[in-house]
RNA sequence: GGGUCAGUAGCUGAGUCGGUUCAGCGCCUGCCUGUUAAGCAGGAGCACGCGGGUUCGAAUCCCGCCUGGCCCUCCA
């Protein structure tokens, strides 16, 4: 059995002095001299490190003094009031145990380095300032998103992360198959025989839970399903990536204007979790990564969030006098410059947009009385851009079934889909919220790879 | 997939009207100091993404390729 340790965040709330604290973790930093040799250990329990003293009164002072940034060790001694500026307390070292040395190679100095290349070191990156207070908001922020839901009687679904129904229309898929590539089976016609596959059939790796997370809110009430989601598009930018997580509210006898109600909750719910539960990380955001994120948040709290219709959105843009590369019309997809002049220029702060064109949105969603729209939200916030898009669902068989039909799809693939309109059918309403890109937009991190621990992008694989 | 910018020591950058590469940090050695991105002194380390071409001579000009960032498309 180890030893027992007390984590730093804990030490650092103690009154000195205290005999006989014991710490593990690594060092960030070491500074030698003659007489003294200061430690600064993390161990990742929180933003700030220990200071640790060691003196010549230590055996083994000698190899202390050579230790290098990255080493891990386990340090034993009495808590107390610091005597020199930087740190109010210190950990004055009875003991220093060297559990791991780190190669002088070790790559992470002791100044800033640049995303980009944190990326390419993902396995060593939860070591810095910035990744670690990351990935403590991430872990609070989906603790946040099951007391929310927990707390609103919502029954958590886990929804499959292999599906056969590969015409959702919510992008590419990546195929899940156990063929042999190099010579798979074939039939009589000479296609490749899916028959043989594992599965019988094709089969891929899901793109939204919302099918069958409709399937259980129809017949259990409220549900949400939080779990990873994978898009094969050949996406390149800062806020894309192949594998994320999403959070999939969805809601019985709810409509779209209740939908929006719960998304705003939701939204507010996480970012006052990170603003009282996160505060030393968030600070360290707002000093470091974006001046202006404290005093977005804490104004996203306290006000509400704008709703306009996509027809006044886009009567709104096409006043606006902007230039467009893309032109604005009704019918017309909103392009992103368009969806950040609204949210960032014309409202300055989250905005749901509902009722789009159907011919533009899923097959699912609930054709609104005058003919031409859909009940369709897409929340789009500052910085970001779409952080949710839902729907209330069309529950009317007959305009489901119309609907899929002209969309192209057969019908016969969605009977377990359809089954729900037959059965009991009733309002429902839900959507999909980013949940890295809700870290984006809680920490002012400006690129998605840097919020999620290992980030799978277009040939990008490693870790 | 389209567009655009970039690729110089381990890291961050400087250097280009073409003429034997620099600085800081890190690393090694020593000194000094209750230090805190410690300080001081010294040292090792890069022929400049790859392949062609132009030239007496290219990191610096031209062509191709590779890789990365960002934007757009896709959406969360």
């Amino acid at each position: 059995m180890q030893s027992p340790r007390t984590r730093i965040v804990e030490v650092l709330a103690i009154a000195p002095p205290r005999a006989d604290v014991r710490i593990k973790g690594w060092l960030r930093t070491v500074r030698d001299s003659k007489q003294l040799v200061f430690l600064e250990v993390n161990d990742g329990s929180s933003m700030a490190s220990l200071q640790a003293i060691a003196d010549e009164t230590l055996a083994n002072i000698d190899e202390v003094r050579k230790l290098t940034t990255g080493s891990a060790v386990a340090i034993r001694g009495e808590l107390v009031a610091s005597p020199a500026k930087g740190q109010s307390v210190e950990l004055r070292a009875t003991e220093v145990e060297i559990i791991g040395k780190a190669d002088p190679d070790f790559p992470l100095q002791k100044k800033r380095h640049s995303y980009e290349f944190l990326r390419t070191i993902a396995h060593l990156r939860n070591r810095t300032n910035t990744y670690g207070a990351v990935f403590r908001v991430r872990s609070k922020l989906a603790h946040a998103v099951h007391c929310f839901y927990q707390d609103r009687g919502f029954v958590y679904v886990h929804t499959p992360i292999i599906t056969a129904s590969d015409a959702e229309g919510a992008g590419e898929m990546f195929r899940v198959s156990t063929l042999d590539p190099s010579k798979p089976p074939r039939n009589d016609a000479g296609a490749i025989d899916w028959d043989a596959d594992f599965f019988g059939r094709q089969a891929f790796l899901t793109v939204s839970g919302q099918l069958n997370g409709e399937t259980f809110a129809v017949g259990m009430g409220d549900i949400y399903t939080f779990g990873p989601t994978f898009r094969a598009e050949n996406s390149n930018t800062s806020r894309h990536v192949a594998e994320f997580w999403m959070i999939e509210p969805e809601m019985a006898f709810c409509d779209l204007d209740d939908n929006c109600t719960l998304a705003e909750a939701f939204v507010k719910h996480l970012v006052k979790t990170l603003l009282e539960d996160c505060t030393a990380d968030i600070e360290f955001f707002n000093e470091r990564v974006d001046q202006g994120l404290l005093a977005r948040l804490r104004h996203l709290v306290d006000s509400p969030f704008e709703r306009m219709s996509y027809t006044e959105a886009v009567a709104r843009l096409e006043a606006s006098g902007e230039k467009f590369e893309y032109p604005v019309f009704f019918g017309a997809n909103l392009q992103a410059e368009h969806e950040r002049y609204l949210t960032e220029k014309l409202i300055g702060r989250p905005v749901f947009v509902t009722d789009y064109p159907k011919e533009i949105k899923a097959f699912y969603m609930r054709r609104n009385d005058d003919g031409r729209t859909v009940a369709a939200v897409d929340l789009l916030v500052p910085q970001v851009g779409e952080l949710i898009g839902g729907s209330q669902r069309e529950e009317r068989y007959d305009v489901l079934v119309a609907a899929i039909e002209e969309t192209g799809l057969h019908k016969d693939a969605y009977s377990w889909y359809l089954d729900t309109r037959r059965y009991g059918t009733v309002p429902h309403a839900g959507f999909g919220l980013g949940f890295e890109r809700m870290i984006m937009y809680g920490t002012g991190m400006q690129n998605i790879r840097d919020v999620i621990p290992f980030p799978r992008t277009p040939r990008h694989c490693e870790f």
